[in-house]
Order: structure tokens, then C-alpha cells, then sequence
RNA sequence: CGGGGCGUAGCGCAGUCUGGUUAGCGCACCUGCUUUGGGAGCAGGGGGUCGAAGGUUCGAAUCCUUUCGCCCCGACCA
């Protein structure tokens, strides 16, 4: 058992501290609320960046770049927007020694400054779609912060996209939410349940936001992902005009769609344990560690290490470059190699000490389950290739059987209370309310409206608080 | 912004109430020896001026005033 964490069922929050702690992903930065993300937590971004930037390049999109402050007039151009982002906004009001005439937001979010670009970009329907995302910082001053879930400043990605049509807008907000599922779910290991926000849940200045939400082992949601159809609201906001195929001048569709660090929170709640870190292999900046072990140092510079780097070069070549590391630290003791990589997530120890160098054979250990077996020289390639896919498919799996077994339906909101408070988790009930019976539920159990799935898009129901029929199903949960 | 906790060595803490020798302890770190297949043992060693400013006093980590910051819990949010 590790001694340097707290053990899950003690203390949840502190648990999840400790295991970035202890993996080294992230520390405390000076200024309040803001982390620094150190290489182990950075390395694990760059792996998610690089399965969603593919994605997003599959599906006909392009990186560009926007600058990080805003004229505060932009922010003010939405209504909706600016009420949801100016309480939580940085603002630059002095540079280069003198107050500046118009203050400057550090950006919460580029909708507006995109908005801008565009109306001067768009002009005719031969202009339009526009596919843009950008890989970026932005920062939001909230009350209360907690490493890779919710900082001062974090790192996302934030398409940005305009359309002729309304159908055409909604069908990509609706792509580019599946390609999040699809990511978050086959590289993550994350199930997600994907759907609509409700009205009080929607992002400020959208008709419509869609969602990708999981759950914790603490049974808690948490939202990993939006895809928001704007509607017209930005276009007629900064005047992104086009004139169409008949002539007629109208106003552009556009969307937005974002994940960010948070990404990072999700995978250490969802999958790590007790002993630390787990990261699906994925997603993992290091798939695989092999270890000579040894108290012979003639040996282990002769024939494991040797041994053990032409592994390495094997499965390099199979998994990727720099997948696998051979750890030559033979100052430390192998107990303490041990829990270095198990702290820090590392999917799969291979080792290679006198037993199995005899066998002409390495042993493996698998980060997930712990389970050990030994493995020929030959096979060696091939199987840890396929203990991987193996430990992915564990990590989905786990996961969402440990969702499904916390999902409960009610139909009453007597039982609603009750199943909350003595079970948790998810709860699934048709809802037929609106924002003032969100608010009511809210404050009366902390549990919100997580979304409206899609798969369930056509069940209609009782609503179980209003009594209303025709009710669209709901998953409620209490939330990061 | 409300509630709670806390700033003393890299980390975690004791010492503060009841001012008084060179400010301690554990882990980590360095050196050596012995160990080495799930967090080693012994020996030696380096490192802090006690968040900051002001005050009281012969004397302040300790008392007083002011101030800055951090963490946790809640309301707000990716």
C-alpha cells in the first residue's frame, strides 16, 4: 500500500491530491488558484492533444492562432455572454506604464475576438464553412479552484466554426460532440454519456450546448467536453454576414466546441487507485517500463540491460518511439523502482532480472489489475502489444460497469431524494421542468441536470417532479 | 464571497498558551559500508532566522497591531 497517499474511501479530495502529487503532474503556482503542469502531466496533454488534433484534421478542420486579450467592449456585444463570463474575467487595465484607454479581458473564451475575424473573413457563401480551432490558454477567475479541474488558467482547445445553414451548423455540433465521445472513450478508456444541456446548464450565448458526461469513483459527474450550437447569436453580435447563392444577405450559423486539462482530472478520478496514478495505455507517454533488476552488476551491464534495451527498440518500433523505457537507476532498490512507476501510472513493468534472464524470458505486471506472468524473449513483442489493448479495454470496461451499477431510476421525487442521498450516482428520470424547477431540485439536493442523453432522444415519460407527460428522460447527479 | 485551517529546512510537522542557552523532529538530500524480486539498516553530514512590516521588551518563532498569501468545505463555473 502506498504511505504517501491518502486511501480513497478516507478522504476523496485529498486522495486525488495526493495522486498528483505523487505522480508529479502538476503543482501549486505562486498566484492563487493558477498550477504549474509539470513534464509527467504535460507529456499525458500532449498524448490527449495529439488523438483529438488528428481527429479534428480528419474531419476537415484547421489550427490557427488568436490573440489572448480581448477588447472589453466584445465581451459586452452578447448580452447572455456577457452576463455568464464577465464576473469571472482578468482584466488588463495598465501596460507599458500607463492606464489604458479601453481595458483589455485576458480571454475566458474566444468566441468574441473569433466573431470579429470572421466578420471581416466572411463574405460570401463561397467563404463559408469556416473550420477553425486553436490549442490554447485561456483563464476564468472562479471562487474556488482544484488542479486540472478547475484553475485560474487552463489549457484547451476551441473550435470555432461558421455555417450557411442552421442544419449545417447543428450537424457539426453534433459531429464534433461524437468525436469527442469517440476519443474520450477509445484512447481515454472514458465512458461518457453524451446529450443535451438543459436550459439552465447552457453555455452563455448558445441556443443549444451538448454535453459528454462521466462519472467518477466517487460517483460524482463530471462534464469532460461541450459542443455548442450557437445560432445566430455571435453572427448578428459581430456582424458575421454572407451574401448567398440568391443574393440575399444573411447572417452565418456558427458552433463551438471545447475540451481542456480537465481531460487530466477525469482519467486520474476515473481510473486511478490507493497505490496512485493509473493511465490507460492509450493516452500514456510511457506504455511500458523494463526494469534489470539484479544485485550482480556484471550481469546487469552484460546481459539484462543489453537484453533489456533491444526490447525497447522492438517495441519501440511496434508502439510508437519513446513508448517504452528501460530504467537503469540501479542505485535504487527495486522495491522503490517499483512504486516510482506504479505511482505514476505506467501501464504496464516489465522485468527483467536472473529468473527470467535464464528462461530466456521477461516478466510482466500489469498496472491495473496487478496481475504477473512471464513471457518468452519471442512472444515478448507480440504480447505486450497485446496486454495493452488488454489494460485499455479493462480500464473502459471498469469504468463503465461502475457507472451503469450507479445509474438508478425513479419516477417520484420522494425517491429521488432518497436514492440520491442513500445511493448516488446517476439518476435517470423524465423531466419535464424548467429552469425554476432546475433551481428548485438544485437546492434542494445539490444535484443538477447533468444532460438529456441522445440515445434515449425518443423515450417520453411522466416527469417526475412536475407530473407532466411527455417528458423527456434526464440524468441527474450531483457535480464537479 | 461565507465558514474552517494554516504559513518555522525541499516536504510534513513540534515548539507559540506560560517570551530566555547554539530553533528541534520525521521524511527527502549528500558521503560511506552492508543490503537489493513490493517502499532497507547502520554511521556520518549539509541545509532554516521562524510569511512580511511595525511595535512592546534587557531579550520575540512565541506578546500586540497591520498586512500578504495558501489550502480545505460551501455558493458560482470547463
Amino acid at each position: 500500500m502506498a504511505k504517501n497517499i491518502t486511501p480513497r474511501e478516507e478522504d476523496y479530495s485529498q486522495w486525488y491530491l495526493d495522486v498528483i502529487k505523487a505522480a508529479e503532474l502538476a503543482d501549486y503556482a505562486p498566484v492563487r488558484g493558477c498550477m504549474v503542469i509539470r513534464p509527467n502531466g504535460y507529456s499525458l496533454w500532449e498524448m490527449i492533444q495529439k488523438h483529438f488534433d488528428e481527429a479534428f484534421k480528419d474531419t476537415g478542420h484547421v489550427n490557427a492562432y488568436f490573440p489572448l486579450l480581448i477588447p472589453n467592449s466584445f465581451l459586452e456585444k452578447e448580452a447572455d455572454h456577457v452576463e455568464g463570463f464577465a464576473p469571472e474575467c482578468a482584466v488588463v487595465t495598465h501596460a507599458g506604464g500607463e492606464e489604458l484607454e479601453e481595458p483589455l479581458v485576458v480571454r475566458p473564451t474566444s468566441e468574441t475576438v473569433i466573431g470579429h475575424m470572421y466578420s471581416k473573413w466572411v463574405q460570401s457563401w463561397r467563404d463559408l464553412p469556416v473550420l477553425i480551432n486553436q490549442w490554447c490558454n485561456v483563464m476564468r477567475w472562479e471562487k474556488r479552484s482544484r488542479l486540472f479541474l478547475r484553475t485560474s488558467e487552463f489549457l484547451w482547445q476551441e473550435g470555432h466554426t461558421a455555417h450557411a445553414t442552421k442544419e449545417e451548423a447543428m450537424e457539426e455540433t453534433l459531429k464534433m460532440l461524437e468525436v469527442y465521445r469517440k476519443i474520450m472513450e477509445e484512447m481515454l478508456a472514458l465512458p461518457v454519456i453524451t446529450g443535451e444541456k438543459s436550459e439552465g446548464e447552457r453555455f452563455p450565448g448558445a441556443d443549444n450546448t451538448f454535453t459528454c458526461e462521466a462519472m467518477m469513483t466517487d460517483k460524482k459527474a463530471l462534464q469532460a467536453g461541450t459542443s455548442h450550437f450557437l445560432g445566430q447569436n455571435f453572427a448578428k453580435a459581430f456582424d458575421i454576414t454572407f451574401q448567398s447563392r440568391e443574393g440575399v444577405l444573411e447572417y452565418a450559423w456558427t458552433t463551438s466546441w471545447g475540451v481542456s486539462t480537465r481531460l487530466i482530472g477525469a482519467i486520474i478520478m476515473t481510473h486511478s487507485d490507493n497505490d496512485g496514478l493509473i493511465i490507460p495505455p492509450y493516452v500514456a507517454p510511457v506504455k511500458a517500463v523494463i526494469l534489470p533488476l539484479g544485485a550482480d552488476e556484471s550481469k546487469l551491464a552484460g546481459l539484462y540491460e543489453p537484453k533489456a534495451q533491444e526490447l525497447a527498440a522492438t517495441l519501440n518500433e511496434i508502439l510508437g518511439k519513446r513508448s517504452v523505457k528501460v530504467d537503469t537507476r540501479y542505485h535504487m532498490r527495486p522495491a522503490d523502482r517499483f512504486f516510482y512507476h506504479l505511482q505514476r501510472g505506467i501501464p504496464l513493468r516489465i522485468e527483467l532480472g536472473e529468473k527470467e534472464y535464464s528462461k530466456e524470458s521477461v516478466r510482466l505486471v500489469r498496472r491495473d489489475t496487478g496481475e504477473r506472468f512471464d513471457v518468452s524473449w519471442d512472444k515478448a513483442p507480440e504480447v505486450v502489444k497485446e496486454t495493452l489493448d488488454a489494460i485499455q479495454a479493462n480500464l473502459y470496461r471498469r469504468a463503465k460497469d461502475f457507472r451503469e451499477a450507479n445509474t438508478h431510476y425513479v419516477e417520484s421525487f420522494d425517491e429521488f431524494k432518497k436514492v440520491l442521498e442513500e445511493k448516488g450516482g446517476f439518476i435517470k428520470a423524465y423531466f419535464a421542468g424548467g429552469k425554476e424547477e432546475e433551481r428548485a431540485i438544485k437546492e434542494a439536493t445539490t444535484a443538477t441536470v447533468r444532460c438529456f442523453p441522445l440515445d434515449e432522444e425518443h423515450t417520453r415519460g411522466k416527469c417526475f417532479y412536475t407530473g407532466k407527460e411527455g417528458a423527456r428522460l434526464a440524468i441527474f447527479a450531483k457535480a464537479y
